[in-house]
DNA sequence: AAAACAATTGAACATTTGTTCATCTATGCG
DNA sequence: CGCATAGATGAACAAATGTTCAATTGTTTT
């Protein structure tokens, strides 16, 4: 059984008209990328609790630790994982790092999952 | 140099006003572990490609895998992981599935997302 | 009944990820 | 200055993840 025929499926679509017209609309490799970048970034226990936190508060890494139970060398991996993806956003004052979410829009999307979950 | 002192900061609060605050509205442990699952069902290119053409059409997942250049192995993989999540839903017709996503909240979900990967 | 096909699933493998540890920078204070 | 502290960072290691391959289930067709 060749592989193009029975996993890939390439000759046999089942209904190419909507194949094609959501192939027109795919949005294009790095933007998926950045979705999923962004998703993934989300998508740990340690780095949702930070988001979730940050949204009440603006707070500093080491509370953040403290409020976490980590090291503060974890909580600052996480928190660069989420600068890389403008997730969040830091003031230095002094020897300090104040952190808070990036923009309105991180809080929208955090709520919106959370209803989600709570409909499960 | 002791952990508990320079790493997990357990007694030297900055803001303990502000920690004790978000302590108190922290989501639980269940919830926290949704939303991280929840985010991390999204945070993979395949899957985001996926969420994506389900938000646009219902498809099949010999379609799907047409649409990706995917095997139907691994779509079939990555959507159990969407719908283990709720992510997704499907309908049997004979031997075919037919996929399209959960409710409303998912393409919100998204299109946040999309919207703040858009900005950047 | 037998063959064909859509879809699912488990095992295996390479890759990625999160934490810890050690180190380093920079700021503040005695 | 000398030292403690906040934070950042690189290496290393265990744990989790995504794809492929092979086999299986269930349905349709001949």
């Amino acid at each position: 059984m060749k592989k193009s025929k029975k996993d890939i499926c390439e000759i046999a679509y089942v209904d190419r008209k909507k194949v094609v017209s959501v192939e027109k609309k795919m949005k294009d490799e790095p933007t998926i990328q950045l979705l999923a970048e962004t998703f993934r970034a989300l998508g740990d226990p340690t780095r949702v609790k930070i988001i979730f936190a940050l949204s009440q508060e603006e707070l500093c890494v080491c509370d953040i630790a403290n409020l976490l139970g980590a090291t503060k060398s974890a909580v600052s991996h996480q928190l660069r994982v989420l600068r890389n993806m403008k997730l969040v956003k830091y003031r230095k004052d002094g020897k300090m790092a104040y952190y808070s979410l990036d923009d309105i829009h991180i809080k929208n999307l955090f709520d919106e999952c959370l209803r989600h979950v709570e409909e499960m």
